[in-house]
DNA sequence: ATTCAATTTAATCAAATGTTTAAAACAAAA
DNA sequence: TTTTGTTTTAAACATTTGATTAAATTGAAT
């Protein structure tokens, strides 16, 4: 029976899914050969074929699941009508630093392949849409905040909770600051980001 | 003599040299095959050993030019002491966004690959022992602006810079925005950034 | 136990890849 | 014109790569 339950959780399929979802994601389609994901795995490489049919299938199954992640807190966070926009804000901040803590190699994965076709990412799209956007624009007009671009909120918000983690090799090396330093930074900020946003968005 | 002067401007290594930027930047190291760039520069492939000896050895010389190019403007601002803080963010600003409206792709290949060893690359500590480092720590002191960890600054500077180059393709496609309406989002970037990070400085 | 389907294995295949080789072509000097 | 050095060319090489194949093994059903 443990053998059974031991096997329902790590299906060859799944290895190869996780592995894969490990290799792509931080090194790219190109470096990594079937071979690899072989061996992270530790199956026969004529498995890889046997389940996903090629690599680049398997590739875009990942891609899929990575776009999926990266975006999928976002709609739920900016079209809730119970939540005012300081509170929005503060909300997508804390999605991206939780989600990324835990994957740090996520954004550049994301940002690297999103402009290949099946990729079907488009933040401008899901935001021109939202409840967020409708807050902000009434923000605006009622002048209390000041105007401002939506489309730059929006960077600027995504932008400065996912850049320190796009960037972080040219600060965190030998002559930089150790993945603890980096850890606590990005827990500062996580409390700051919300403040700087609400900063910018009062600029007289 | 026309003839020499074309020969002049155009030598085979340096043909191959700006193709392999070219694709390098673009595609990074793996995807791009030394057939492409004997193809991009119109050589027999066989030239790119006889002058740069390997792919691998090409691709260094491109990645320390990139960084090089990434990072070269930056010292002599921030330890420029003729100008104030105020002043030197407006120039970095300046420089980040002149230099990669040129050159779109390549923050997105300098983070990629700072994590690679000859890459060279650390803002920090650049940043450290810099004039600019100085007038920060003393406005906080003086009660200018609000106290912010410096490498929270620099993050903040560089990525509502640069993070519009890097994740383009999330917001810059059939369902968003023209190239036309990238430049000019960038223009207005350029200008509004600076106050942005000041009003970041100022909070209260 | 037998049969059939699913999974796994190891070898093989065809093409791609970075590199090397040797000869041809070119350029410069004597 | 000849010699020497440099550059270029096309083919070949050795290895890598994604994919395929056929047989063996395993698992499930009868």
């Amino acid at each position: 029976m443990a053998a059974k339950a031991k096997s329902k959780d790590s299906t060859t399929e799944e290895r190869i899914r996780v592995a894969a979802r490990k290799l792509f994601t931080r090194h790219g389609y190109d470096a990594v050969k079937t071979r690899d994901i072989a061996a992270e795995s530790g199956i026969n490489l004529a498995l890889l074929n046997y389940y996903f049919k090629s690599k680049e299938k398997l590739f875009e199954k990942i891609m899929q699941e990575n776009m999926k992640e990266f975006m999928q807190g976002i709609s739920g966070i900016v079209n809730d009508e119970q939540t005012n926009l300081e509170s929005k804000i503060k909300r997508l901040v804390e999605y991206y630093l939780d989600m990324l803590m835990s994957n740090p190699d996520m954004p550049l994965f994301v940002l690297s392949h999103a402009k290949k076709k099946g990729s079907k990412l488009n933040f401008r799209e899901t935001f021109a849409q939202s409840h967020f956007m409708k807050q902000i624009q009434e923000a605006v007009k009622e002048g209390k905040i000041a105007p401002i671009n939506p489309l730059n909120l929006m960077l600027n918000i995504v932008g400065l909770s996912i850049f320190p983690f796009i960037g972080r090799h040219i600060f965190q090396n030998e002559k930089g600051i150790t993945e603890d330093a980096f850890i606590a930074l990005m827990a500062e900020r996580k409390k700051m980001i919300p403040g700087w946003i609400d900063a910018i968005l009062r600029k007289k």
